[in-house]
DNA sequence: AATTTATTAGAGTATTTGCTCTATTTTGGG
DNA sequence: CCCAAAATAGAGCAAATACTCTAATAAATT
């Protein structure tokens, strides 16, 4: 593996761990054994790591939201969107818990960051219709009901891991805490679901 | 006005504008005019600046969710639950925005945010208790459902400036965004509240 | 083989940060 | 008015931080 994978992999690695702040390039060059020489040789400054970071975090979250199947959306796949971009969100955590901060500093990654949230509210708005076009949901309520439903799911999206952190004493969380945040957005929705496709699209949550 | 008071007020200030870490002490005798000596006579370290920033917070949350008046709880009182607690949470923002960052490197403090939830989560709940016991509200569904329902609450209560500050280019937010933020609250809601309840609670986010 | 280009090492620097120390001034009770 | 306690000033320091510079080595190309 190449260095600046090393750089890269290490980086994630500490951010989650203590917070992309507590982390510099002292502790990455230490970590990994590489002298911080080579460090700015592969990358120009911290902040050019911590973007190519994203640019991953962005890539695999939109992936995880693009439906290619065709219509309709089974339950299985409708949580399973849920729980895949939940788990990419648990994956980069460091970028949720610290991204007021990044995001001052860096107002070139916050202009991307704001993109892909409204990719992300326009396709989960997409999403809810097609459910109801498939008849397995009620046409969200308010004239931005799609709108609102979609914030909602969004809002949980990128803030329950830090909800989990915070709540646990060691600031930890494992995979059951996923779980309980896909079951946080269900309980968003289930308001409109069908009961019988609720239920099948929650089954994800107990097996495997 | 005591400098002691003068500390605490230009640091809120600051972090408000700027963001918890970026403030140093340095930023805050500079401001206020205040040496680091005498910053240092009246708080031990920089924690204990943001440990009693935090015990106002606290303090004015608390406040905010007090029910003093007897049932039923009228839809005007029901909707300043909200807005005056997320008016709270603006005027400390600071803190939402490096929570996690915040209760990492202070323990206590740590512990006194949890304390806080529990307590929030709890209040949230018996509110909603109320507001059913009242009749102008369905009982949210599930098993747990007062307790997902009072978490969504806490959840958009917590991130919802945060959001809308990495929303904006300059992150930045008016009063404006503060009601939506109340309003988003009430889209997690109004599936069980009765409508003409609702919509008596939602005249407080048109008016004044 | 020659030579250019990519990669690595590590000492060094300028700046900042949280905080201490000592010294001086202000204040309030007897 | 006296004097101890409270409050204030500001020089200074040890550690950390982001980053630069120079020089050496490995890989690729001709």
């Amino acid at each position: 593996m190449s260095n600046r994978q090393r750089i890269l992999d290490e980086a994630l690695l500490l951010m989650n761990e203590q917070g992309a702040q507590a982390i510099g390039t002292k502790q990455i060059t230490d970590a990994t054994g590489i002298s911080p020489g080579n460090l700015y040789y592969h990358f120009k400054n911290k902040e050019e790591i911590v973007r190519s970071l994203f640019a991953t975090l962005d890539l695999e979250f939109r992936e995880s939201l693009i439906d290619e199947l065709d219509p309709p959306i089974s339950p299985a796949r409708f949580a399973s969107f849920y729980l895949d971009s939940l788990n990419i969100a648990w994956k980069h955590r460091y970028f949720f818990g610290g991204l007021l901060h990044l995001l001052r500093k860096d107002a070139v990654l916050a202009a991307r960051y704001r993109d892909m949230q409204n990719w992300a509210l326009g396709n989960l708005e997409n999403i809810a219709r097609q459910v109801v076009r498939d008849g397995n949901m009620a046409k969200p309520r308010g004239n931005n009901g799609y709108h609102s439903l979609a914030l909602n799911t969004w809002l949980i999206w990128c803030n329950w891991i830090r909800h989990v952190q915070v709540s646990a004493p060691d600031h930890g969380i494992d995979r059951g805490g996923v779980k309980a945040g896909v079951a946080q957005i269900f309980d968003v929705m289930s308001p409109y679901l069908k009961p019988e496709y609720d239920k099948q699209a929650r089954k994800i949550l107990i097996l495997g």
